[in-house]
RNA sequence: GGAAAGAUGACUGAGUGGCUGAAGGUGCUGGACUGCUAAUCCGGUGUACUGCUUACGCGGUACCGAGGGUUCGAAUCCCUCUCUUUCCGCCA
């Protein structure tokens, strides 16, 4: 969330932020909150320092065998007062933070300003379009002519959007994944985490999932939990409520499984693996200074791009605008893999900055430098998501005959298999 | 799922109603000293909100797992919850 003293003091910049973000965000209710807040600590608190002060006396009175009962009952009538403006602090309180998780990140003074997807700017791209020199074939129907995924028998499990890998098509999916954690966790510098696949509602509050997205998510009412929709939201919050010492950055990658209801998107390019509710993906995550944060953010997103580089994916990375950054982000790069079949570039991998604004959700902390604490940044980015990785090699790879070769850094995670026929 | 014990600052560990924001020790850190290593001595060492000052700083309030309650006053008493450990049960 926002630093309520940054909004009070620059209360014009977050308006203008806002709506450069299409955000309908009532920033003068959250100002006059903050003064009622503040009005009314102040006189509880010189009333709390009041009765602190009687309240010793009473002790010393006690001792002296005087007899207190007067000024305890002066006292008792300061402890009603303390305790009517006490619940409405709590009351003004807990109406502010609410309305703070509602308010999405300050974008990035770089981050480019538009309406929509159609105004985020390609930043650079990588290879070229195949040359397939036929009529390529979708993914959906090289899949199951190979049997490389059964999504009729994944339906009948748990219904659309819930795929079944099969044979190949299942070593492919943890070969993929392998080879991804190993470059990250070998060449890269992560430190490699297997987490939770469930997380309550602090920690999906931390990352910026709730309040606002709870429809988004896939619960579990009975234990309060909640399926994670990216492995940001338990590797993130590892650190929550903790003042870190360790050196930063921090570089952690998890590969997880994802589960997102993708409430409202039914019937959008939903055909195949295209978009799914569950689905696996490689992350990385980053705990940076405040002063190291862009230049991580680039690295990250660099190590992003190497994943399809050595799978010899033709992509592009198109920066994010102001009306089509996500909720936490203050600013983004996503990462989007040519499909030749599809005719069109698929977003597999996303990566953020979020500067302080997890952190102070999540309340995550550094010492530095001089001893202070101060909130970390935090940056991530998938690397990469798999369905979407899967359609690309698929789509890019296939032959007339309707094998598919595969990429060569994934044979020797596919037992030395080059070719899918 | 049942039973018992416990949860105090970076760590360890005192503290059963006011003199405790919290003893002692460890660690860290500034200094003194011993020609090195080590030791010794002195000092400093939580977080957040808030007001004044805004360079440094000073004051107030809150925080001893979380939330309630009793009381003039709670780390300390009561209730609820969470978590940890151990034992039993169940189980991949």
């Amino acid at each position: 969330m926002l630093d309520i003293k940054f909004i009070r003091e620059n209360a014009d910049a977050v308006k203008a932020a806002m709506k450069n973000r299409n955000a309908d965000v009532d920033v003068d209710a959250v100002l006059a909150l903050d003064a009622r807040r503040r009005e009314i600590v102040s006189e509880v608190e010189a009333l709390k320092a009041e009765r602190n002060k009687i309240s010793k006396s009473i002790g010393m009175m006690i001792k002296e065998g005087k007899d207190p009962e007067e000024i305890k009952a002066q006292v008792r009538e300061m402890g009603d007062k303390i305790t009517a403006f006490d619940t409405e602090l709590r009351e003004v309180e807990a109406d502010l933070r609410e309305k703070l998780l509602y308010i999405p990140n300050m974008p990035s003074d770089t981050t480019p300003v538009g309406q929509t997807e159609d105004d985020n700017p390609v930043i650079r791209s990588w290879g070229e379009k195949v040359e397939l020199g036929f009529e390529p074939q979708m993914h959906w129907d090289l899949g199951e002519k190979l049997g490389l995924f059964d999504l009729e028998r994944g339906a009948k499990l748990s219904g659309s959007g819930f795929p079944l890998f099969t044979g190949r098509g299942a070593k492919l999916e943890r070969a993929l994944i392998q080879f991804m954690l190993d470059l990250h966790t070998e060449e890269h510098g992560y430190t490699e985490v297997a987490t939770p696949f469930m997380c309550n509602e602090q920690t999906m509050t931390g990352t910026g999932q709730l309040p606002k997205f709870a429809e988004d998510m896939y619960t579990v009412p009975l234990d309060g939990l909640y399926l994670i929709p990216t492995a940001e939201v338990p590797v993130t919050n590892m650190y929550a409520n903790e003042i870190l010492d360790k050196d930063l950055p921090i570089l952690h990658t998890a590969y997880t499984p994802c589960f997102r209801r993708e409430a409202g998107s039914a019937g959008k390019d939903t055909r195949g693996l295209l978009r799914v509710h569950q689905f696996d993906k490689v992350e990385m995550v980053k705990f940076t200074t405040p002063e190291t944060s862009e230049e991580e953010h680039e690295k990250l997103t660099l190590d992003a791009e190497k994943v399809l580089q050595k799978l010899g994916l033709h992509y592009r990375v198109i920066e994010l605008c102001t009306g089509d950054i996500g909720f936490s982000a203050s600013k983004c790069y996503d990462i989007e893999l040519w499909a030749p079949a599809q005719d069109k570039w698929l977003e597999v991998s996303s990566c953020s900055n979020f500067k302080d604004y997890q952190a102070r959700r999540a309340n995550i902390r550094y010492r530095d430098e001089n001893g202070k604490t101060q909130f970390v940044h935090t940056i991530n980015g998938s690397g990469v998501a798999l369905p979407r990785l899967v359609i690309a090699i698929m789509e890019n790879y296939q032959n007339e005959d309707g094998s598919i070769d595969l990429p060569e850094a994934i044979w020797p995670y596919m037992g030395g298999l080059k070719k899918i026929d």
